[in-house]
DNA sequence: CCGTTTTATTGATGCAGATCAATGTGATTA
DNA sequence: TAATCACATTGATCTGCATCAATAAAACGG
């Protein structure tokens, strides 16, 4: 944990922070913000136990598919994912980033089928939770339970405030709101809120917002005209948070 | 059971199938759609009793808001509701319609607080889940522990389409979309696929689908033009599924 | 290191759907 | 059953953002 609370350089970003993939849950940098939260010593053991801390997997390279067989529920442990859906016509919609600590898969639950793609978007690694293993410690560790209920819980609170910015924002609040969240997932995970890596490309930033690449481009130019931002390529600082939270309507 | 899939008479729509409000879950028509599903006679049996079946709620009435402090889930149990979300400026966002044997403030969990207001849409009545009792039980009952997880995930996975929708779809695709979803709904619930009362209003169905008002009587006039729907006030008659299948995107 | 490819920026134009406006229709109440 | 009110439809116009087009600047592979 420490490791991660002293780290905030500037553009230092999370793919930095590989560690041992074979660390233990007690020991991990992540532990207040990931599953084990609240659980007793022994039964982090057990769930210690059935987890599978994978290889790293490299930019662009698939996590699952909805062509994979359902097996495991994923937490990032470093680096970021995006999830993706398409419709039959091939269009696709990127449906979140993910962050250290938080969970890919949740949606599979029901029907235990992959219901959308998970892609590396930088070198990133992540720790696999087997569903069987993971259903059968839920019977006797109802505390597991809940914590998983409510990471599900708050990825559907979380959903619900995107389908309310993808159906009533404009382009400026779309974008204002996607930085100031991310300045805060950053923050909560020990980094700078205020000066941070784009990991996506401004097509995913674009696709996930229900806009265009250009008038990604467009707004982020504007808002450093206007002093709110400074942009370095896919580095971003926040020059005025009270202004950008102005814009997010 | 039989109750619900004997009766598909044009337009009858669900709230005409209101039934005694203390009828158990082994005798519920909703049984196989609903939360017991999968349980044992004496889990059911414990679950029954710590369920509080509510009085009606009138067209208009608050189920819950943002307001109320977060007690209970809920699960229609005839009529219907939707819940909204309120940016800060005023601003709201449809984010779901629901009918009998769905799930209602499952994005509470998280927090334990309600992060949307729910609304019925016509005279319509729940059954309340009491979060603690329902957290109690869950502690030896893994079994409504993994039903839980699963309505969860279900209503994600719906999310992240509508997101798909909110994003990516022009204005016939969303409603040929949002038109076979509810036949979808309807036909689970023993009704006609092709026919049905459309509960909320048209305000209601362009918010939720990021559309103007205008937008949709526009659309539904035109599809009715082309022979793929039949329109009557709130009633919509499916005639060409297909074709509408083909729009959807 | 250079050539190639991908990704990002900036400008010019077009259009799907929003907004504005007027009228119609069905619900509710007295 | 008329009066009122909320909701729905249809038409005319406007606009935010998409699309098209042309560089520019990174990222990549050899």
């Amino acid at each position: 944990m420490a490791q991660m609370n002293n780290v905030t350089p500037l553009f230092k970003d999370m793919a930095k922070l590989e560690h041992d993939h074979r660390v233990a849950c007690q020991e991990c940098s992540l532990y207040r913000l990931c599953l084990p939260l609240g659980l007793h010593n022994k039964d982090l053991a057990q769930l210690d136990k059935i987890i599978k801390r994978s290889q790293s997997h490299k930019r662009g390279e698939a996590l699952f598919t909805t062509e994979h067989a359902f097996k495991s529920l994923y937490v990032v442990r470093s680096g970021s994912f995006k999830t993706t859906i398409s419709a039959t016509n091939g269009r696709e919609q990127v449906t979140g980033f993910y962050f250290p600590g938080e969970f890919i898969g949740l949606d599979a639950l029901y029907q235990e089928s992959y219901q959308s793609n998970a892609q590396a978007l930088e070198t990133s690694s992540v720790c696999e939770l087997p569903f069987d293993s993971l259903q059968e410690l839920g019977k006797d560790m109802p505390q597991l339970q809940v914590q998983l209920l409510s990471r599900l819980s708050k990825e559907l609170s979380g959903d619900k405030s995107l389908m309310l910015l993808l159906g009533k924002k404009t382009a400026d609040e779309k974008l204002a709101t996607f930085l100031l969240s991310f300045s805060k997932r950053f923050s909560d995970r020990g980094f700078s809120a205020t000066e941070f890596h784009l990991t996506m490309s401004r097509g995913d930033i674009a696709n996930h917002l229900g806009l265009a690449v250009e008038t990604v481009s467009r707004v982020f130019s504007r808002f450093q005209e206007e002093g709110l931002i400074t942009i370095l390529g896919k580095g971003i600082v926040l020059r005025d948070i009270a202004k950008i939270k102005g814009l997010c309507g």
